[in-house]
DNA sequence: TTCGTTCAACGAACACTGTTCGATAGTAGG
DNA sequence: CCTACTATCGAACAGTGTTCGTTGAACGAA
């Protein structure tokens, strides 16, 4: 309103160097802090005001290195999938080569798990995601896989991947909340659905009422490798010798 | 404070006779509003707020007849999953009636586009998601796949309709947001990925590099079908004169 | 008919969100 | 030394889901 808001600060010195002297902050440092608080609480609780907390600063300064909250959750989901190993394609172990992958990547997104509900929620365009393309491209092409199904395939299996993951977070964001030991959660959750499913009426849910059994047999790394069989199974009918 | 708060209103008679007199209000009335207004402008466009402005209400009207907005997508996503036709089983067309209800699927989640925004976000277990798994667990059995493969079989398909449809929805908000009609949209996207990847550098990424032509080919359909055809395939194994 | 109870309706408010703007401070270059 | 620049960041905007306390109308009992 008035030049009277020039008067100066006090001149005891500069008591701060530079607020917070800690990190330059950066776009790497950026999301370090962001998967660092993704890890600790989950995907809900990035905020970016809350990653801006972490740093020590206010949500604003991160714009300056980073174009949005769907930006800097992409750079995390790479940062993420740069952690997964990568085979050098052997035509002779395409199959158990493209378990590995899937399989890293199980292991990898389970143990970041929220991240899993970005990777769905953008089409992955990273270097680390190309990475895992060239990767499953290169198995199965030199494994004999024709190029255009092997092509199709790395689309469906990184669906695949994706949505298992995906919906393995959402499973653990419930069990968090609940409270429950994971064992207990599963134990209790299954044990729910059994019921629920046999208390379904015969008439119009024949197959779910006398198979509730086996529909909750199975926890979901087992439910994940099947269908990664599924897909492996599928995909030989493709092979020279394998129709 | 006082008790002169109890003024009583003007007696104009009562001037309005139940202030809008359209709809009683009720979980069917909201859960249309919710879907009118997802068809027409999309899932982000869906705020308590804004359905109950649909119906001539304020939001915390909407709370008497309704938990919260997870509740109200997933009676939403409920009732389009009942759009879905399902076919009485019968053993001797396993494979054509499960492609069936697939497709059955991919029609008429693609029809209410966004809405498989919120099948991956949370586990289904309305009657209509109850039917859809009744069905596919009554063509496999009956077709011959033995009991826990196909309750599994079951669980990893839904998975993937799922997941299919929700990838599709993002790529159509991506074209709502472009502004161009969908082929061009298409056209344009699928030009740039090809010409990405052939300006990567040929040492670190030799198939990506060499086979972007068969990476680019299909669209979001054929990839559909591609994927379930792997799943059935690799399905069939497991049938007593198919492995 | 009149009273009392019940409950849907709803305006206002709370605590958030992502993002933008404008002022500020610290530094590098001429 | 002064300028130009750029990273920083407090404040504000427009929106979100949800809760609270008050209304007002309908309904059963007296």
């Amino acid at each position: 309103m008035c030049a009277m808001s020039e008067i100066p600060a006090p001149p005891w010195r500069a008591p701060r160097r530079s607020v917070s002297a800690r990190k330059p902050l950066s776009r790497d440092t950026i999301v370090d802090a962001a998967l660092a608080l993704l890890d600790r609480e989950g995907l809900d609780a990035v905020s970016m005001r809350r990653v801006a907390e972490e740093l020590n600063t206010g949500a604003a300064s991160l714009y300056a290195h980073v174009a949005n909250k769907e930006e800097l959750l992409e750079l995390a989901y790479d940062r993420v999938l740069g952690e997964i190993e990568l085979p050098e394609p052997d035509p002779a172990r395409w199959r158990e080569q493209l378990l590995e992958i899937a399989r890293a990547s199980y292991r990898v997104l389970g143990a970041h798990s929220d991240i899993a509900r970005v990777s769905l929620a953008s089409v992955p365009t990273g270097p680390n995601a190309l990475r895992m393309g060239e990767a499953m491209l290169g198995v199965l092409i030199s494994g004999g896989v024709p190029p255009q199904q092997a092509a199709w395939a790395v689309d469906r299996i990184a669906l695949y991947l994706s949505a298992d993951a995906y919906e393995g977070s959402l499973y653990q964001a419930r069990q968090r909340a609940s409270g429950k030991p994971v064992d207990e959660f599963v134990a209790d959750y299954f044990g729910q659905v059994h019921d629920y499913y046999r208390t379904l009426p015969t008439g119009r849910f024949p197959y779910l009422n006398k198979y509730a059994d086996v529909l909750v047999q199975g926890d979901g790394e087992v439910r994940f490798e099947f269908g990664l069989e599924l897909i492996i199974n599928g995909l030989a009918r493709y092979l020279p010798g394998g129709g």
